[in-house]
DNA sequence: GCTATCGATTGACAAACACCAATTCAATTG
DNA sequence: CAATTGAATTGGTGTTTGTCAATCGATAGC
């Protein structure tokens, strides 16, 4: 992160003459940037949200067979939301069987969870 | 938050029953998911990320004619990502003659902020 | 009043998204 | 093997998003 940015004092400049000058842009961060914005896409539906949430609360692994039923929407689109949120390494999975486990990843939230304070 | 949910030990259940019982949907909660799924939303993309981040960094309030420039996007692109940060009441604005001024607004991430610890 | 500038708004477009029905895959039981 | 079940994938649809060019409203200086 850290955007290096002078802030002047507004005044009226000459005419022709731009507002400010150009500050450089330190894009040595705009991979730090698009990890984070990923991670809070990912948090960015009230579903997924709540699928983190539930996860969270239970520290062990979650069947997709009870995560599913917690929603007002079908199977295949709790299975989409819980892909969103693997890719993001938000959570990970872990089949055992005819069953899918669930559980949020230890450190998929920190460096957001830090930048937010 | 708080989506109550007994974790029953999987195991095999006759044919024809469902692999658990239906857990009853609390959406006393639901509102306050959509408010959090809202902001992190708005951080979900890495231009309005750093935004906020270059408003965090200076307590100040900082000229949109500073911000424009930092990002390669023209100036509509970003006076609609700070609309966007403004609707999910992560950042306000105020008009000091020609010039915007925009600003974090003190308690807009918190929510977010506390739930993701 | 005329002109230049900052920043918001409008309109258009392609890409991405949320959702579902239908299907497929994998594993388990009879 | 055949039937069943949990979960992922596919294909489709309607909506939302990110972006820009063009325009507009407001303010300030000449």
């Amino acid at each position: 992160m850290s955007i290096d940015l002078q802030l002047a004092p507004k005044q009226r400049r000459a005419p022709g003459k731009p507002c400010c000058e150009p500050v450089v842009y330190p894009d040595t961060e705009r991979g730090e940037a698009e990890r984070m914005a990923l991670v809070a896409k990912a948090l960015g539906d009230p579903i997924r949200l709540q699928l983190v949430d539930v996860l969270r609360k239970h520290a062990g692994k979650v069947c997709v067979c009870e995560l599913t039923p917690l929603f007002d929407v079908e199977q295949p689109t709790v299975s989409h939301h819980l892909k969103v949120l693997r890719d993001a390494g938000v959570v990970d999975s872990e089949r055992r069987g005819i069953w899918a486990y669930y559980y949020v990843v230890p450190n998929g939230l920190k460096e957001l969870s830090t930048w937010l304070r």
